[in-house]
DNA sequence: TTGAAAGCGCTAACAT
DNA sequence: ATGTTAGCGCTTTCAA
């Protein structure tokens, strides 16, 4: 990797200009002119330096990619169908987490556009009120939000109020009555808070009485006190959980063996994200799906797309279908509300 | 990100050489001249662009990564220490995944040279044998390896025989005398053979038979009936399972549950890797931990160490301790060989 | 068909 | 303290 192009053009015996055309337009130079450059190459084992076509002012191929976090496999699923696409097109990614944090995404798309990155793929912490997107937007630079769930900004991802609707509803249909949602503690995302709002609306329209989202500490071994009192409150007590993803429905699972509580006998227990781990659990998790691996192709296409030029100039979101991951955690209660009697689990 | 030094120097009203001067040494600028240029980049919003600096031979500040596959979280936590590190230390990261395909690491290191990465950190199927970093050795080129265990290039792992012989032995303390070991498809891999050899040596140390490594489609929803007479088979019957990894040592629990197997009363499991997710899981499982995110953060700061030149100059490869959990998949067998029987889970 | 030369954004001698 | 200039590796007119 140390020769450059000059080192070819001195070893083969013509000028730099003469070797750039063999690599970049064979075409148009002399066979046996052309024969003798590639041994060179070969010879040297020269491969041309991507740094000084970027700064041609050529393109980089290099697309940024912004996630808040690799812990939760939500992200590492999207990311995998992305490096997928994006080693199959040539292209390199720069990765850059935020761990949510506002000055971690302010520097990390900063640092990426100075690179001169061609596009961005990112999931925030709050799509709407993100000063940097409208940023993004002033300078013309690309990007494709994934999970953002937001109608105002290129987006990929699925409809979460409507899911968490779907999700909510289900456990309704199965009789539960009191149903709680549980969320962690970075809870301040748009998509938090369009399912939140699912799960009300869902409520509401049966008749039922949404409350609000309790907090749930991630790191926790054991359910908080607080939290377990509003587990066993008398006879409002919840008989299902609908936890905000899969990682905190987990966690949660683990707290209530912890304390006795057995799943889905005494609790039922819904997750979202519909992480590939869920189903190897015992019993395994009923989820709310997003396909995470097509959300990460999706966002990387639409990208590419307005990079090359050919915009699809179509809506700007678009919304992937979500579908129901129906788990042995949740189970239909056939008594009186607020009492969990002996039930099949879902098929 | 538009402008160049140049749009800076023209609107402050100095040369570019005084701008580029005003960035990286604001001490030999004056005071006001210094005030004027900031002005005129803060009216710029300009950010010098790496890809001159780069281009000029200075320090690209960005480092490789090539990692076999993201699904699988071990890789992931090392990723997340790694990026962790990085953005810290004003780094980059370029990432690949190879999909434990010899070809995709070679294309992988490859482009990550030709990028100019100061160094890389990689993950390959099998080290010994690996063409490839004889030529980065010759090269010059700087890496570390994760997870690959081998004492002949730099890298950062556990001791994958000891601890396999760790977790093997015990195994045969609580009184299992027929273990048998169950791999991945993929198993052609440096690790795979020590893990085996530890296993291998546990069991004849203690007087038993090892056997040979039992093979499992990792996508399968359900063991085939191959392994299933395997796991059968008459007073030679294996009550405990040694997994090569934890991803497989869940696939293998979620298997036995559908096949009627209780864990860990009709089969102990014990995995290797030490996942999160692991002790989520009901019951937890009982894995060969290795400290994954801080071998990320090891290969990370033996590699700048060697990139910064403060080359601390000792032994190539660095052995991390392992340890073991003792999950409640793994429980005592006090009755004959090869019957389970109740008995008291592990603490 | 090939070569000479300019220039991409930046830094570092060298000059003033 | 500031400016001039050369050059990093490459592509691309423009000439020959």
């Amino acid at each position: 990797m140390k020769h450059t192009i000059k080192d070819v053009a001195a070893y083969a015996g013509f000028s730099i200009a003469t070797v750039s055309r063999a690599i970049n337009a064979p075409h148009t130079v002399n066979r046996v002119t052309l024969a003798k450059i590639r041994d060179a190459i070969e010879a040297l084992q020269f491969r041309p330096s991507p740094l000084g076509r970027q700064l041609r002012g050529e393109r980089t191929r290099l697309i940024g990619v912004v996630l808040p976090t690799l812990a939760n496999p939500v992200f590492a699923e999207c990311l995998q169908g992305i490096d997928d696409l994006a080693a199959s097109q040539g292209y390199r990614l720069m990765l850059m987490t935020t761990q949510y944090d506002a000055d971690r995404e302010r520097h990390a798309i900063e640092t990426l556009l100075a690179q001169r990155v061609e596009g961005l793929i990112l999931t925030v912490a709050d799509a709407d009120t993100h000063p940097l997107l409208d940023e993004l937007d002033r300078d013309g630079s690309l990007y494709v939000l994934m999970h953002n769930d937001t109608a105002r900004r290129p987006s990929v991802s699925v409809d979460n109020r409507r899911a968490a609707f779907d999700g909510v509803r289900m456990l309704i249909e199965h009789g539960h009555e009191h149903v709680l949602m549980l969320a962690g503690t970075l809870a301040e995302s748009d998509r938090a808070r369009l399912r939140y709002r699912g799960y009300t609306e869902a409520m509401k329209l049966a008749g039922l009485t949404p409350r609000p989202a309790l907090e749930v500490d991630f790191n926790a071994d054991e359910l908080s006190p607080a939290v377990l009192a509003h587990l066993t409150s008398g006879p409002a007590r919840p008989t299902a959980l609908f936890c905000s993803n899969d990682l905190l429905a987990m966690v949660v699972m683990r707290g209530l063996r912890r304390a006795r509580f057995s799943v889905p006998e005494d609790m039922s227990i819904l997750g979202f994200d519909g992480l590939a781990v869920g189903e190897l659990l015992s019993p395994p998790l009923a989820s709310i799906c997003a396909p995470n691996r097509e959300i990460g192709c999706a966002a990387w296409q639409r990208l590419i797309a307005r990079i090359e030029g050919a915009d699809d100039g179509d809506s700007l979101s678009l919304t992937l279908p979500h579908t129901l991951r129906k788990g042995a955690t949740v189970t239909a209660l056939s008594g009186a509300a607020g009492t969990a009697l002996p039930a099949q689990p879902l098929a």
